[in-house]
DNA sequence: ACGCACCTTGATAGCGCTGTCATTAAAAGG
DNA sequence: CCTTTTAATGACAGCGCTATCAAGGTGCGT
């Protein structure tokens, strides 16, 4: 363990760390007058808060985000819970939350977990105590834990889910209408002439595959075809799930459908693969769509017709809430809005052709 | 602003926020000791030891951290300082040092610098002087740039870099032999036959990219294989640019090269996306290779033959580095390595083949 | 002029912990 | 047996900031 001796220390390099003291002997007022303008609280005169404005800049004094986290109620950092396989996800997530908390002065503590462990309750509630955090936020799977969600209220932390399937209303959240999108993915299927589709289930324990595989049924519907069972196959978002159910869609050459909507992107690819080993083309033979726009899209030929989640704005949307959660006054009535739905985007690309 | 009202609150859900006093008084001791033995410190008799970890198990007490910080001289908080555009370079890095971090009680601070920014130095000073890092990992490109190296010396914090091309010995590091990694997948097709070998630049900018041609070169001149330059085409480690460079690279379909060595994997998929639009086949006619084993190596058909950064044990080391430094006294000479080189994996998957 | 607002400012008490140092108890030495 | 060393514990002063509350200043109505 550390054993810091020297009481004080010779190599002061450039120690710049000015404190609010410095300031205030500076600016000639006292501490309290500085925390007020740096807090930018009403009843300052204009021309001391100007004053000490200019001591603080010259002194290039920067508030101790730790030693305003103990004194006062807020502690300047959210934390962004998750524990998801998809890197660029994750990446999306995090970029947009980090973007905007530093705008409103609050750091992000990233926080993975594993969802799987039958701790994580204690683990949550641990990383809470340990850390006072403004606010969390919670993405698939874990918004969709009852563990996890007890352990943030118990915690008394504000916290907004991505994307939830389970518990709506429970908290604020910020989602994307998978169904619809699947819906009309479909419907652009349809429209350009499909109607023998096979669809890739994506995994079922996941919320969204369910939603998608009902917006795909909906619309062969509304368009009085019925899908076929021996044109669904089960996946697992993966690769080789994607992979493995393109054997099963190409299994007889000659009764092939024209088009194959994977619940995923990764399963797309894994159709894509299969069609590539075994000399389907596409898409001249078989159309191939996916859902996510995950990176791989654009690096596959040919590119892939997905779908556009808005992971950045569905990270803005989140931090906004928090972020307004966290800065009102909790006593009073709070009319900020409490679900917010973003709109993907379907994106054409070169997979998919009309039949 | 916040302004927070009320004086004490009276929804206390559940607050289970035991501090230091509640578990010294629960224990009948002094909050001193309680702080020796959360802290592991020697000079406590193990029944009062016992005791105390007792009391503060049943009030399921964690010590809060920020308290910590600012009384202490460590914070228990590192920052990962990054400006990378591979979310799964950045999500693989950031993985292990969490991981690695979480085992010895520390948090992570993940902080995207935008390292084109012409006041990047003064926003990591900003950075450090608010909040008090014990240490900070900083990945390409920014453990190459001066002003970022002299913002954290000048703030006195210890840090690692993560395969730095410039400032050798100027700190700490970890990195991969970038040169020696080209060096063996140019033998690797050189041993298959290949030697009108292609090779695609990665972005001029990037350090690896210098070594990693070097690499090649090396190989080719050992096997007596003077390259040609008009089998070196320029990219820019994107999928844009090598589908461009493999324009240049097919020109004459009658003289195509054998293989083609990609420095990056983005740029390998923009080759292979070429050639499948003009009809040649990978790797019947022409074998590709990458650099990084990025995941959508495993998403094209064929998957790609790459070299295996790696990045997690990179992420690793350069965490047992910055903890092991922060944690030994500072006055003690420091006997602790300050280089690790970390083996990198030729991957052999279909997209390249004998000649 | 006085009284009563309100705006502006500062003194002071912590937040929950660690570092220092004093103190006591136990062990070692002669 | 008493002194010296060493182990074990506690009292207390902050770390740098915010929250509370009191105090002084200003303006205005009467």
């Amino acid at each position: 363990m550390t054993q810091t001796k020297a009481p004080a220390k010779e190599q002061s390099v450039a120690n710049t760390v000015s404190t609010i003291n410095d300031v205030a002997r500076l600016a000639g007022v006292s501490i309290k007058t500085v925390s007020r303008v740096m807090n930018n609280e009403p009843n300052v005169r204009e021309e001391t808060r100007t004053k000490v404005k200019d001591a603080a800049a010259r002194l290039h004094y920067r508030p101790n985000l730790l030693a305003r986290s103990l004194a006062g109620a807020r502690s300047f950092l959210v934390g962004l819970l998750y524990d998801n396989p998809s890197s660029s996800y994750v990446i999306d997530m995090q970029q947009g939350v980090i973007e905007r908390c530093r705008q409103s002065g609050y750091h992000v503590l990233s926080e993975p977990q594993d969802s799987l462990a039958p701790d994580i309750g204690r683990a949550i509630a641990s990383l809470l105590a340990t850390i006072r955090l403004d606010g969390v936020i919670l993405t698939p799977p874990l918004c969709d834990m009852a563990v996890v969600l007890d352990a943030v209220e118990a915690a008394g932390v504000p916290y907004v889910r991505v994307s939830p399937s389970l518990f709506p209303g429970r908290s604020a959240l910020v989602e994307m209408d998978d169904t619809q999108a699947a819906y009309e993915m479909t419907q652009f299927l349809l429209a350009r002439g499909h109607t023998d589709i096979g669809f890739v289930r994506g995994h079922p324990e996941h919320g969204s595959s369910h939603r998608r595989y009902d917006g795909f049924v909906k619309a062969m519907r509304e368009a009085k075809v019925e899908p076929r069972t021996h044109r669904i196959a089960q996946g697992f978002n993966s690769f080789a799930s994607g992979l493995e159910a393109a054997k099963g869609l190409f299994k007889n050459s000659g009764d092939l459908p024209t088009a194959i909507f994977a619940s995923n992107d990764e399963m797309a690819f894994g159709v894509m693969a299969y069609a590539q080993q075994t000399g389907v083309r596409i898409p001249d033979q078989v159309s191939v769509v996916g859902f996510d726009d995950t990176p791989g899209s654009m690096i596959i030929w040919p590119h892939l017709t997905t779908i556009r989640q808005p992971v950045t704005d569905l990270a803005y949307a989140a931090a906004d809430m928090l972020l307004s959660r966290a800065t009102v006054d909790e006593d009073a009535p709070n009319f900020s809005d409490t679900r917010r739905e973003l709109p993907f985007e379907l994106v054409e690309r070169e997979s998919a052709k009309a039949v």
